[in-house]
DNA sequence: GTCTGTTTGAAACATACGTTTGAAGACCAA
DNA sequence: TTGGTCTTCAAACGTATGTTTCAAACAGAC
């Protein structure tokens, strides 16, 4: 029983219910008896219920800003300057996100389903968090978005950035249960990585409309095309 | 004082509150002191906090289904058999949204707000009310989406729309975050009206975007357009 | 004015939470 | 074996929650 096994069991059990439940419906009580380790072992371990949740994010977010940057330097190296496209930008990130090696197979959607929480839930000290720790790989991520669609002013290019993360963020954090409805409605079977196939051209194609609506709003909403 | 002035100090109490925080962090105390009622009025008048969840959602929700089954109803007649375009549909959902009699400025984006959280928090009793009281506008919405894209296969548009609901629910559950955020970045104040015009022309290309990409993850991520 | 049903009020209830305590146990070097 | 450090454990702490209680205040009908 190496360097604290518990300490792992507590950071499972604590991603799992927080993923499915959200921080504060998951109580300390409720994960320490997952993790069949003592109630106060959380707080000798990490300090308290925010530090634990930080650790939480730290573990797999650590190794994943580590790969998606790696994934960027590749990218820009084969464009030898050019800056990368818009799909080019969007596969690097979901194959970073695909290719982490998981803990289990519910790894991915666990993954997702927290950044969701994340941006969702209003923890102040989380947010606070994640901008101080990651702000990196996540600034250039939008500055390859921002070269990638330089026709886009800055508001539309901020709007259409928030419509995408919440895509796939929403699209992520329940496709365990979509990909249960869509077995049983229509009978197909449908991995992670299809999902991805799919999202990635609807993204990039509603990152390319047409300009926004000029229709007002008083009018009948015919369409414009 | 008419009839229970009390109620509808709670109700906008709560709605506010569980907005700007969501449910569970918001306590009863906290509705009241803001209502400036009894802590006991809520169980009186409502039995429970979960029934106060509920009432709230049905406030809006139950007038907002009848305006958009007119709005439904007249896009179908203005089309005459016809299937109404995917834009039509959207635009009489978001009109139907943005039209509601607000109670103040803020209105629409509690409204919105409130929606995304009933997504993304994960209260087992709220889905299944909504569920219970609302399936029918909801399922006619979809009728709408399927006659407006034959060109989609089924599972397409299933996960097409699972995309659309996510950048809907997500944006506009944190709207008022990324609204103060846009302004102390770029200066640019926002309404949701705004929100909504350019969610619309995301959401229509993404739903009309070329097939799902061909390339396999195990490639090198190289764009196909 | 008196009676009757409804609404408010202050206080208490039971329960659950995050956190702390201090003793017991485990482990390892000397 | 001894001594010291790190870890676990059961129990308790203080606080906050949703809910209940029951008496006081109120309203309208007679």
């Amino acid at each position: 029983m190496a360097q604290s096994d518990t300490v792992d069991r507590i950071l499972d059990a604590a991603e799992e219910l927080f993923a499915e439940r959200g921080f504060s419906e998951t109580s300390l009580r409720m994960i320490t008896s997952k993790a069949k380790v003592n109630l106060a072992a959380v707080n000798y371990h990490f300090g308290s219920k925010n530090a634990l949740i930080h650790a939480v994010f730290a573990r797999f977010l650590t190794p994943f800003s580590a790969t998606l940057e790696t994934a960027f330097d590749e990218l820009e190296e084969r464009c030898e300057g050019k800056p990368p496209t818009l799909n080019q930008t969007l596969w690097a990130l979901t194959e970073s996100a695909v290719r982490m090696p998981q803990r289990n197979e519910k790894g991915i959607s666990i993954f997702m389903r927290l950044l969701g929480l994340a941006y969702t839930q209003s923890q102040g000290h989380l947010r606070k968090f994640l901008e101080e720790e990651y702000s990196e790989p996540f600034g250039r991520f939008m500055r390859l978005l921002k070269d990638a669609t330089p026709e886009l002013s800055s508001v539309d290019r901020y709007w259409r950035i928030q419509f995408m993360l919440g895509a796939t963020a929403f699209t992520m954090s329940s496709s365990d249960a979509l990909i249960d409805i869509l077995e049983n409605k229509l009978g197909v079977e449908t991995t992670v990585q299809e999902i991805a196939s799919r999202l990635v051209p609807f993204l990039a194609a509603g990152m390319k409309a047409p300009d926004k609506m000029l229709v007002s709003l008083s009018g009948s909403g015919v369409s414009v095309a």
